[in-house]
DNA sequence: TATTTATGGTACTACTCAGTACCAAACGTC
DNA sequence: GACGTTTGGTACTGAGTAGTACCATAAATA
């Protein structure tokens, strides 16, 4: 049952064309407030090919929360296993975690979902478990690694990694999305990286002071 | 410049009857999802009386963001400081902060306010800072009075009041609002608090099992 | 009880916008 | 280069809704 017909190289470009520009829209006017009309007339084409694509509007939306689940994903992707040290690794764990959740897009993306999840409960579903999660389970492999190799106390790798983002995210997350255009300052996030870095070793009966950093 | 006149005791009952049904009507369909007509229909009066009353539709939605930020802030003021030994407190405090971020109205509200953050942008700094942060200074109090009675490591009682509720809200607010219709278990909220309280505590260099509990 | 003020109800306006129909033109395929 | 598919543009429909005008009525105040 696979595909049979070939794909129109045009659909392919139409089709992002219109979600890139759906999602910007989206995020700034809310789905309410962004007509179909304003995504055609930045994204080029008509209404009738949105249709063709989407079948109707919360097809678009639908289709734009998959792409902003994608990005999320992709950029979690960057928590690339490190060889460091244990605090080393961590605080370069925490710092990249921190970058990725402070940018702007995934703020906005974020507003832009929760707004809907009462109306895409299954959304919900996709957004949280394949987008945010994909960088808990980094951690909690990393953790689990640690713990075999007796660089970590042994426990469960799952809660240490919600203990753990816990602790680095703190609220910044909420804090983002309930101010518009502010974003911490790099050296208040890096100081508290550290804090909660070592914070969180003391709290696992490590010394952070005794530890190669 | 005070209010010569006198309210009549019909306007009262009315806006708050309209700012309940709104407030009802919004959480589940959205501020755009939510006709003028549907709040009468429901809570009486006519639209003539909500124009008197908020000036326009937005001017309802401000109110009612207004009515959450102050039933948050009262809820959160049950996080009355306690005389219990210094972990019994912690563990009573996490909990409390738990039942009250996991209620569902709590929830309900902070997804609609999120989602028209970027178009009532001073409504943010209100919820925030009136609505979220009221617990976390009553903690930050408590904290600073433990320090001042050497209960407690001396240090910044405000960095120790945002580790404690980020470890104790771990990421239960985010997945809640993920999730319709979906709860923690009561037992797994007190056991993760219990976990969050002895690794904070363990954070500072205290030792759970020599503590009374 | 008389006066003032807020309210209810209805009808109306003006507008926005999702979704549809249709045809001609552009493009990809063979 | 001919054929078939996808697209652009425009115009239309129909539903829904914010906001307004007006008047009779109910309630508060004095």
């Amino acid at each position: 049952m696979q595909d049979t017909k070939k794909i129109d190289p045009r659909t392919v470009k139409r089709r992002e064309a219109i979600i890139a520009t759906a999602r910007e829209l989206f995020c700034e006017h809310g789905l309410a407030g962004t007509t179909l009309e304003m995504i055609t007339a930045e994204a080029g084409g008509s209404r009738r090919t949105i249709y063709e694509l989407f079948g109707n509007k919360d097809g678009v939306f639908e289709a734009v929360i998959r792409d902003c689940t994608g990005r999320i994903t992709s950029v979690m992707s960057d928590l690339e296993m490190s060889d460091l040290p244990l605090r080393a690794a961590l605080i370069h764990y925490g710092e990249t975690l921190m970058t990725l959740l402070t940018m702007p897009d995934t703020i906005r993306y974020m507003r832009l979902f929760l707004a809907e999840v009462p109306r895409f409960p299954k959304l919900g579903k996709v957004f949280y478990e394949s987008g945010l999660m994909t960088g808990r389970r980094y951690i909690a492999s990393y953790f689990e690694r640690q713990m075999a190799e007796g660089n970590f106390p042994k426990g469960n790798p799952w809660q240490a990694a919600v203990f753990f983002s816990s602790l680095i995210k703190a609220d910044y997350d909420i804090r983002q999305m309930s101010y518009i255009d502010w974003e911490p300052q790099e050296k208040d996030l890096r100081s508290h990286v550290i804090a909660a870095v070592d914070m969180f070793l003391r709290g696992h009966g490590l010394d952070p002071e005794k530890m190669t950093s």
